[in-house]
DNA sequence: CACAACTTTCAGTATTATCTGAAAATATAG
DNA sequence: CTATATTTTCAGATAATACTGAAAGTTGTG
């Protein structure tokens, strides 16, 4: 199976797992857990967390808490085969899913959050009076519509059931 | 100016500034780069790089080069008073203006990236055979229309001259 | 030019995030 | 129940990131 050479496509895969694992900590997300996500995508068949390790070249301990991590977001699940004790592992192929699981995930991890912060803000400065006062109101004010909106989007998006239509839907807007 | 007990704003601002700097973190930006940010919006005033570092009791170092960064970014601008030396330092409070600067820069530090990425491994892997292969394919195909309809939305979003309107637009999505 | 005000740089240090590897726990087969 | 395969945990190590503080650089002023 293992071969001196790297084919073009064993080296494009590493290029791309590589690749997304940087995009990904650019966005808050440990890199491996990017890495292990783009390798799963891109193999035909499910891999154990053995071929895991062995691809990416990360001890167990490490592949094991980032696939948990990834069963957790709902980007990946496991397989398991008749007759087999090994755990295997497949990602979400469908790309629109995918992202709607990505919002779904992050909205209440942080989104929520936020709004509570922002109403905290709001309940605890409510009737100060004063320029610093008023400007603080007004700003917290401004967050806090435009988190609510991103908010409604988000779960829009997350949850329309037409994920389907999402792809077209946004072509439109050309 | 200081004060031996915190008045409720101070409070608060004190709250609103360590919560933006965790939300920050967890979207890939540097804690205390989004503490001054949230520091400086809901600031009524423009603030010297000395109250800077007083308020947020950080070194005159990080705060010179977290300041750079964010006007790197286009969410601060420096201010000079007439008959002083000292830089002061505003936050643009626009929140939709904030959220196209935002989606500008990350669109184009982080998703035209992605797109090379992408079009790389498909030139790469153009024309190879086997299940395999045609896997890779079809993922990197799909992600790259992904990408590609998040530019072109982000676009959109980034430089609609209407982005005033864009709070409306939003809302009509119920 | 000399001085003071202010900004910039960056080597060394501190902090935080992530990873390793081996031991413990669990599950399955016989 | 015993032996074996597999998963899970986690203390300590390592790596990545961020911060400090002081020295060097710059700019404006008299």
């Amino acid at each position: 199976m293992s071969q001196e050479l790297k084919t073009p496509l064993s080296q494009a895969k590493d290029d791309f797992v590589t690749q997304w694992g940087a995009i990904g900590s650019a966005w808050g997300i440990n890199r491996t857990m990017a890495q292990i996500h783009a390798l799963l995508m891109v193999t035909a068949r499910p891999l154990s967390t053995d071929e895991v390790m062995d691809e990416l070249k990360i001890s167990r301990g490490n592949a094991h808490s980032n696939l948990r991590e990834l069963i957790g977001w709902g980007l990946i699940r496991s397989v398991i085969r008749k007759g087999e004790r090994k755990e295997y592992f497949e990602a979400e192929k469908d790309v629109w899913k995918m992202f709607c699981i990505i919002v779904r995930e992050r909205k209440r991890r942080e989104i929520d959050p936020a709004l509570e912060v922002l109403t905290r803000c709001r309940q605890a400065t409510k009737g100060l009076k004063g320029e610093e006062a008023e400007v603080f109101q007004k700003q917290i004010a401004a967050l806090s519509d435009f988190v609510a909106v991103a908010n409604r989007v988000m779960d829009k998006v997350a949850n329309g059931s037409e994920s389907q239509l999402m792809p077209l839907a946004l072509k439109m807007i050309k």
